[in-house]
DNA sequence: ACCTGAACACCGTTCAAGT
DNA sequence: ACCTGAACACCGTTCAAGT
């Protein structure tokens, strides 16, 4: 096994010794039989058409295509089509989870950790409108899919906690704090559905959806506080 | 033309005089060669197949199916399949539009109005779960159907103007109202569209999603003011 | 003016057969 | 263990032909 796979692009994988070097379309990257790493470019296929298509321009017999392989070689990996994008989708709840535990860790004040998460969320979303539309268009409740399920809650609770500790450090009556993530949580996928739908564009709204994030949730936390709201936070 | 049309549900319309009334399922209402009132006929297949299989549940031939027409009958009245999506989605936006007025007419003072506007607009998403997801599924902006930009952007205009209108009655610096919207804007599409998909609930957050919007907002235009957070607003 | 029937390309999915 | 090729049902769309 000579192949070496490379992470987030096709794979040039090979079981066999031959090199083929004239051609590099997707479809000609392969020189064995196997592919290799077909999950790995069956989900980023379905990334790159939902990106240039939209939700509904992933097929998975194009996807096949672009992985170069025939249009059955999906159910090797995948029960089905939906199958495939809650695999896509996961990735994307992890990938988002990354990013808020980052973005929480570089704040201590419960307040100030709460709008860096909001910000966060936001940011992570328009540079990675593909994958959100994905993990919000295919309904991750009602998903049989158990990993898939896990991640997005993982993601999630990085907001509740956020938002259970900034409650109960500032707030008299702490009793079901977890009430109170619902507002915030709401708040920045709101942002982030209407500004990757362009609808807040469309709308006259050019605010930069991240700043736009940062300085809602600030205002949501507490009326009279933290940075001026005409002038947004500075980015970290 | 002795036919009547009911709006709202499939037309028992017959230009002929002949009556069948043995049975009743959609393929059997019609009496005659020409349905009537095609265009409507599929629109509300259209919703209701949204509301029993999601959004990726309908499809032209279905909704062409349950009306009782032939599947290449739809290309009459709509140019393709996203047309009439957008003609439904045109319809959610004009009613959305309506509740709204309706809710902004009940309050007289500018922050209580945004609430209002607030709830009102998720009690209509939550409540018409297969309209909402058809009018953000189908993205609006990119949509060539003049009317449902139209429609849609009366309905935003709602939110949009008590917005203004109460930014430059409260604060002291009213230049670029606009830019305040996107605010409560987002967070009632976020409450709308989390609470529709099924997330919330999933996240142990069970309130009613309109009550939850109400206190949201209002905590939103200021931390301490109207009724106390913690027993929501009684709906009108 | 409105609808049907047949046709075509394309997609999701299955399965026996290849490597 | 992984992939291909052929097959089938189904959907979107078109068009000539019916009423």
């Amino acid at each position: 096994m000579d192949g070496i796979n490379i992470l987030g692009d096709i794979n040039v994988v090979n079981m066999s010794g031959r090199r083929k070097t004239s051609k590099r379309s997707a479809a000609e990257r392969r020189d064995s039989y196997h592919h290799g790493d077909l999950k790995r470019a069956l989900t980023d296929a379905a990334l790159r058409l939902v990106a240039e298509k939209g939700p509904k321009g992933f097929t998975l017999t194009e996807a096949a295509r672009r992985a170069g392989v025939s249009a059955a070689a999906p159910y090797r990996h995948f029960a089905d089509k939906d199958q495939l994008l809650a695999a896509a989708a996961e990735q994307g709840f992890l990938q988002l989870h990354a990013a808020l535990t980052k973005a929480a860790d570089s704040a201590c004040d419960p307040k100030r950790r709460l709008v860096a998460l909001g910000r966060a969320y936001v940011r992570w979303a328009v540079t990675h409108p593909d994958h959100y539309q994905i993990m919000f268009g295919a309904q991750t409740v009602g998903s049989d899919h158990r990993g898939l399920v896990i991640a997005a809650a993982q993601a999630f609770n990085d907001l509740f906690e956020a938002t259970t500790t900034y409650v109960t450090s500032e707030t008299r009556r702490g009793r079901d704090p977890r009430r109170h993530a619902g507002a915030p949580w709401s708040l920045v996928h709101g942002i982030a559905s209407l500004s990757i739908g362009g609808d807040l564009d469309h709308a006259g709204i050019h605010d930069d959806p991240p700043a736009l994030a940062a300085r809602a949730v600030a205002q949501h936390l507490e009326v009279s506080s933290t940075s001026a709201p005409e002038s947004a936070p500075a980015p970290s």
